[in-house]
DNA sequence: AAATTTTTTGGAAACGTTTCCAAAAACTGT
DNA sequence: ACAGTTTTTGGAAACGTTTCCAAAAAATTT
């Protein structure tokens, strides 16, 4: 028996309507009345039921954010970002941790449609229909779905380039590039195209592993190679788990980092033990938190936006590097 | 002009009543009727209103979770088993990462008295009112809030005598305890009095540090501590992002791990960098994370719960002692 | 003081479900 | 073929808001 916002009309001698003004803080409400209402929703405890307010609105000021994993320093953070962000708008965050398993992802199409949430944003490498995508508002990160869901990316080709020509300037000769290959075309696959560009522009030879990796698979691939390619004197990992499998194998094998082997990593910033960072590309993951779920929430709105939304990375100098 | 149960009412010929048991489920419906109306829906492209029946249902089926901060891979961990937890009960999870801010707790119990969620899981330090908490479904870790608030936890005490008494096996002599102390009563309390137990039982000197530490303050903290207690062989940190730092300033000071100082810290095998772990106690993530889910779903649906749960963690050997 | 305009108010209707009760249909045993 | 029993069905009422329109009250102009 809950209270209601008749109960508060009634005690306060004012119509039902009027309560719900003085909720919505509209100001066309006679101060005095408004007064006597707060008083008496004070008084009756009252708060209002958002389930009743978003079934009469139509909106759940809910998103989704899809994440593969969430322990994973690039999408905590991302994630926390975006909670924050979200939250700035009057929004809350359902938080969905695919883990690989495409239903999941699936799930959330459902989700939508249900009305549990108004939009999400997709931070995963699935693929889905442009079928069950159609009129959900989705925000992607470096994936592209379909030509009118937007997404946010940062600069991944050029950062690549500068990342490969910093090895070659600290004088690597053989350098490695080791990738985790997406299922969706992805504005990550430029990074492979910079190193290979790169390495040709220097008459460099290509040693490059890009595959299909699940999350957890991270080390069987760096050992296959690490195995092909022993002679390496400097590498670039496409991502921080892939970066950390690479620094932890190295050293097994009885490799210095950076003496022996230098290493360049996509991400690898968080500072997980102190001043004791990677040398990476670093995304800017707030500023990229914050664009996509200001996109969403455009789109969600049904106001225009931007498709495609590049942001800088920053280059680091780290631990892995001479 | 979404489609409604009337619709599809209305398409298969029988009534609304029908419609929704089918959607529901429920077994008292004549097998081709179900088919009739499966079929309606399809064509259709139904989908129910889930903020429809959840004001009628009065449940929301989700729950929050509260964490200091996600980007924390302990709370990361936590998160994502608490997630999928929830999902096996068809309950959806919000992610609010309080990053310290009182005000985002409060709100959180605005939540649920609005009817946004049915209940939380809180994992943080901050005190409330038991005014506030009042009839308010919530669970949380180590920390009492209040006498009828339920809680899940470790056995603090004895696995904090288990990883000093290692330390002096190892031959440590000057062992140190570096905490963070919780702003509400906590059994994470309990690590410190195990540490200057253990210690008195073998009469070896206390060093301990033991303060209230926000977020992104470790570093000064671990500095204080190494100043004041710079002839330590040993230290027990409580907690992942201590460790972190004090294992960091302690590099930078040139001392080896673990030939100089040993280290054991509460938290730690997070597998960050392969295979070199810190020796650890690790706690059951996994298992409290689907304990303290299943708690909070009996206390919303009004079922009788445990108020203290205790889970057994692991000791882990790693790099950081000999 | 009356007429006009503006501000404030009350409350019915609607949002799309679920639940309940009574009624219809389908069985059962004689 | 009928009475009695069980299964299946239809649809009104209810969940607690917001929104709209018309009406009342207040302010302004004449």
């Amino acid at each position: 028996m809950a209270t209601t916002i008749k109960d508060v009309a009634d005690y306060s001698g004012v119509g039902i309507g009027t309560v719900s003004r003085v909720i919505n803080g509209e100001k066309s409400v006679k101060p005095a009345t408004r007064e006597k209402v707060r008083n008496a929703m004070k008084v009756l405890q009252f708060t209002p039921n958002d389930m009743a307010s978003r079934l009469r609105r139509n909106e759940t000021r809910c998103i989704a954010l899809l994440v593969p994993v969430i322990n994973h320093p690039f999408f905590a953070k991302f994630a926390y970002y975006v909670e924050d962000e979200a939250d700035k708008f009057g929004y809350s965050t359902i938080l969905v941790s695919s883990q690989q398993r495409v239903q999941k992802e699936t799930d959330i199409i459902g989700r939508i449609h249900r009305r549990e949430v108004d939009g999400a944003v997709f931070v995963t490498h699935f693929s889905h229909s442009e079928e069950e995508l159609k009129d959900c508002p989705i925000v992607s990160i470096d994936r592209h779905f379909g030509d009118d869901m937007p997404f946010v990316t940062s600069d991944n080709y050029s950062a690549t380039c500068r990342a490969v020509e910093y090895l070659i300037e600290r004088g690597c000769k053989d350098i490695g590039y080791i990738g985790s290959k997406p299922l969706v075309f992805s504005e990550v696959m430029e990074r492979e195209r910079a190193y290979r560009d790169t390495m040709a522009k220097h008459n460099l030879p290509v040693k490059a592993v890009n595959e299909i990796i699940l999350h957890g698979e991270e080390q069987k691939v760096v050992r296959d190679f690490l195995d092909k390619y022993s002679d390496i004197d400097g590498v670039f990992a496409s991502g921080y788990s892939l970066a950390q499998s690479l620094y932890g194998e190295l050293i097994n094998r009885g490799k210095r980092i950076p003496d022996d082997v230098q290493m360049v990593s996509y991400d690898g910033s968080f500072g997980q033990w102190n001043n004791r960072n990677f040398t990476c590309v670093e995304q800017p993951v707030e500023q990229m938190a914050r664009e996509v779920v200001k996109i969403l929430i455009k789109k969600i709105k049904g106001e225009d936006v931007e498709i495609r939304t590049e942001l800088k990375t920053e280059f680091v100098t780290g631990m892995t590097t001479k």
